[in-house]
RNA sequence: GGCAGGUUGCCCGAGUGGCCAAAGGGAGCGGACUGUAAAUCCGUCGGCUUAGCCUACGAAGGUUCGAAUCCUUCACCUGCCA
């Protein structure tokens, strides 16, 4: 007898709101296994970490005997989701319906379509709303919407006090709202899921199906993730996205980014992201509290999402180059097959030794900086390595002796950013 | 269509003719301390062939020995009026 997915859920903590938790329970112990939702925009290339929050829900009600569809926003993507920072710029057409595709390949991996009862589907909202004319939306969606309550969310009355919105993106709501409609008519779908940030939208949907069908459905959103100092989650420490693209972020740099996670985030994030059984979770949360230097929590942490995301051959790979990496034992003395493939999972640049290529060079080449100054400034500042020994002075030049195995560097930037040279002779 | 205000570096924001690569804050980055953590402290934060030069303050042009700062036109944003 295993723990109600409800249940389960808040433990797990995310549940941020929802409508009545009881009707949804009712529901979901039916013979029926209980359809449920949940879309995804293409406003970027790949999904991102935060992401992860909704998608593994879905699947996680796919387990417990539900049926999920994924919703790739074909249509939603080129009208783009109110936010507070302002008017977003509208992508090509050519560009959304590229990033949706890529989306779609992206949802595709996280949930089983095995054609069962509870076997996944996988739609694209463009596939309804591209050949409706504004006259039908208008008369079959506008009508049931009051632009009075429209008015009223927090979103529209942020952007109104500042600098105000287009009626494009005014109207995103209404959009996604038909979404519900449609697979409740279609799919007998009666749970949406989302990012507490949809509870406006996905609310919006629940009212629809009530006016015109006369149906109760349910809305459920998951939380916003921040970490301990309320920043959004996902943000690589330079800012960007983490991506679930390996070309855009590789298995090596997610990997590094949840290792690093800090002490008072890990459980949370355990809990969130994993589908480690509680008792698991509790025992790492308490390794964390009672020895926190050895990162238990976040290396599990950083192996199950890996798993999760590139699979286990890569997480093997970017675990053993993060030991060869960071592991206690000198460079020097790592085998030659083991250097090369800690260096597969790195940054890396290929240099001639006849060219002379200092300290400087490295850095830039490596991408480890960005321009020839901050690479200065990084010797200047004590941060820049090879072979794990600080290089003070910015003419330094590798020497013979340097090479690992006869043709590899491994250059550093600060404490945790790695990159290999490939050394070439001419 | 009229009138008023606005557009500054990753973000916020000061700057109304030279002392401005541009105050201040935040973020970021490096160091110390540690545990590839947090907090704290210190340093740094456009580019380059770095005592110099180049590019930059919405866009283009102009005035001037000299402009982010003045003038003209254009674009966009906000508010009020029609």
């Amino acid at each position: 007898m295993s723990t109600h997915i409800l249940d389960e859920l808040e433990w797990r903590g995310l549940i941020a709101q929802s409508t009545d938790l009881d009707a949804l329970r009712k529901d979901l112990s039916a013979d029926e296994p209980l359809t449920l939702y949940c879309g995804f925009d293409p406003t970027a290339p790949s999904l991102h970490a935060g992401n992860l929050v909704p998608l593994l829900t879905l699947r996680r009600f796919q387990q417990a005997g539900a049926r999920p569809i994924m919703l790739a926003g074909g249509a939603t993507g080129m009208i783009g989701d109110p936010r507070d920072t302002g008017e977003r710029t509208l992508q090509t057409t050519d560009v959304v319906a590229e990033w949706a595709g890529r989306i779609r390949g992206q949802l595709e991996r996280f949930v089983e379509f095995d054609g069962s009862s509870t076997g996944a589907l996988i739609v694209n909202n463009l596939d309804w709303t591209g050949g409706q004319t504004v006259l039908e939306f208008l008369r079959e969606v506008g009508k049931y919407f009051s632009v009075n309550v429209m008015l009223a969310r927090d979103t529209v009355k942020r952007r109104l006090a500042a600098d105000g919105m287009s009626y494009t993106e005014f109207s995103y709501l209404l959009l996604q709202s038909q979404d519900y409609l449609r697979l409740y008519r279609e799919h007998g779908c009666r749970l949406q899921i989302g990012g507490s940030d949809q509870w406006g939208n996905i609310v919006g949907g629940v009212e629809l199906v009530r006016r015109v069908e006369g149906a109760s459905v349910h809305a459920l959103t998951t939380p916003l993730v921040t970490d301990s100092e309320g920043r959004k989650f996902g943000k690589s420490t330079g800012g960007g996205n983490i991506w679930l693209d390996p070309e855009l972020t590789s298995p090596y740099a997610w990997f590094q980014y949840f290792v690093n996670v800090t002490d008072a985030d890990v459980g949370r994030y355990l809990r969130l992201f994993t589908f480690l059984p509680p008792e698991e979770i509790v025992e790492l949360e308490k390794d964390v509290a009672d020895r926190p230097q050895l990162r238990a929590g976040q290396r599990r942490l950083a192996e199950e999402l890996t798993t999760l995301v590139h699979g286990e051959h890569q997480t093997r790979q970017v675990v053993a180059a993060s030991q060869a990496l960071f592991g206690r034992g000198e460079l020097a003395e790592l085998d030659a097959a083991t250097l090369d493939a800690a260096m597969a999972e790195v940054p890396t640049a290929t240099v001639r030794i006849g060219e002379r290529p200092t300290i400087v060079d490295l850095l830039v080449e490596t991408g480890l900086t960005d321009s020839r100054g901050a690479a200065r400034r990084t010797v200047k500042e004590g941060g820049a390595y090879v072979n794990n020994a600080k290089v003070a002075d910015e003419a330094w030049l590798p020497g013979e002796a340097d090479l690992l195995h006869g043709r590899w560097l491994v250059v550093r930037r600060g404490k945790r950013n790695m990159a290999g040279v490939r050394v070439a002779r001419d």
